[in-house]
DNA sequence: GCACGGTTCTGAACACGTTCAAAAAAAGTG
DNA sequence: CACTTTTTTTGAACGTGTTCAGAACCGTGC
């Protein structure tokens, strides 16, 4: 409803020292205690900041989660990149990216048990179809698009150039398993991923045969109508 | 068919006709102002009852939207009854499943929202693999699993055996699209219903030819695993 | 130096979901 | 019937995210 541009907030040093403030102040007080726990009064407090003063930088509280989520999602790319400087594969390399997210995010489960809650609201600037979170989606895209870059495996044009989106939705669902996943180590998310990773790359193989061009068009088709949501 | 769950906080003729006229009164105010407009004290205003009072029937105000959930899949459910008996293609009776699926929930968008919303959260006991949720659960894959029921497409039996769950998985994919479709008549969201009943249709017959055992044999395992989420 | 206009900041207030101690009513018991 | 126990019901209170009118601050032009 009321999303407006973060930059309109601060027009003054001051202010951009404040907002900075105010969001580190929320990302500590959320790695350290979780969502629930860290209330917006909290943060104002700890930040010696007044409430309403919280509120004049970010519009609200999912406003300081988003910030916290990139922050989780720069975390994840520091670590993924060297991975896609040694492994040459896709296979290899997807399977190192998806444990290496899992592992990421693990510190922080709970918060991201609210993250998807909210990403599936179309109202919230969290979804990731939201205008608000369009940069953090973007770079989340991005990374798989590093990912399928210059991997030996043929595959044709048309499906390389949707892949990138297709792995970013497929890495969505795996992180979904995840946060319902109760078992001791999240063990059943790391098999999954080993399996799911096996599969798509054996699908990967199967879509580029020429057989299958036709299937693999009109399934294409369907996913960039599918992206179209984003605009 | 199963209603006696929270009989728990029903222990008298007094207090079931509570339990009801709150949860009727409730039901009533969502149908006609949406989830936001519909407060706890509101219900329980216009039910003649004390505010916490509801809360000794109702545990949460997610109970009540998941009672309201129950409700619609109901209506769901006897408008498309009539469609299995009268199509036998198993892609004709998933069009119009769908269809009337979107269109059954269309009154109710935003509300719908809500609902993913809070689906999403393991905490929540409106999540599809919650515990409180089974019931409801259970009762939409039914409707699958009729769906699926006497067709006559030669279709493994591995995988007509899980081919319910994976059309009420896809057909949870279909309500998170639409929720988020703000084309005109949701054209978008009826589109995709076309496109993708065609295209299972056809994978369905790829999956089902024998050269592809070893992969579906692979896929359908994985599959188990996904479900194994919900014990 | 001073008044003005925008920016930053404050504190109180609101509405909501939720909790809880205890009163009222009903059911059980002898 | 009187009493005890259980169930239902109340009303006030709490903590939360959020809003808003206006105070304090600061740079700029006179």
């Amino acid at each position: 409803m009321n999303s407006e541009r973060k930059s309109m907030h601060t027009k003054t040093p001051k202010g951009e020292q404040t907002r900075g403030l105010i969001l580190n102040t929320a990302l500590g007080l959320l790695r350290e205690r979780g969502y629930e726990r860290t209330t917006m009064r909290a943060i104002a407090d700890q930040a010696g900041v007044s409430l309403g003063n919280a509120y004049h930088y970010f519009g609200s509280k999912e406003h300081l989660i988003q910030a916290f989520y990139h922050q989780l999602h720069e975390e994840h790319l520091t670590a993924s990149l060297p991975v896609l400087e040694k492994e040459s594969s896709l296979k290899a390399r997807l399977l190192s990216v998806m444990r290496l997210k899992i592992s990421t995010l693990e510190p922080h489960h709970e918060f991201a048990g609210v993250l998807f809650k909210t990403a599936a609201d179309p109202h919230s600037p969290l979804n990731p179809f939201a205008e608000d979170s369009a940069p953090v989606r973007r770079d989340s895209v991005k990374l798989f698009e590093e990912l399928v870059r210059d991997t030996k495996a043929r595959i044709p044009d048309d499906l390389r150039a949707e892949l990138p989106y297709l792995l970013w939705l497929y890495h969505m669902g795996i992180i979904l398993f995840w946060i319902h996943d109760s078992s001791p180590k999240r063990a059943r998310t790391y098999r999954l991923i080993d399996q799911t990773v096996d599969l798509l790359d054996k699908l990967i193989s199967l879509a580029s045969n020429p057989l299958m061009r036709p299937v693999r068009k009109r399934a294409l088709k369907l996913v960039t109508e599918l992206q179209e949501l984003s605009v």
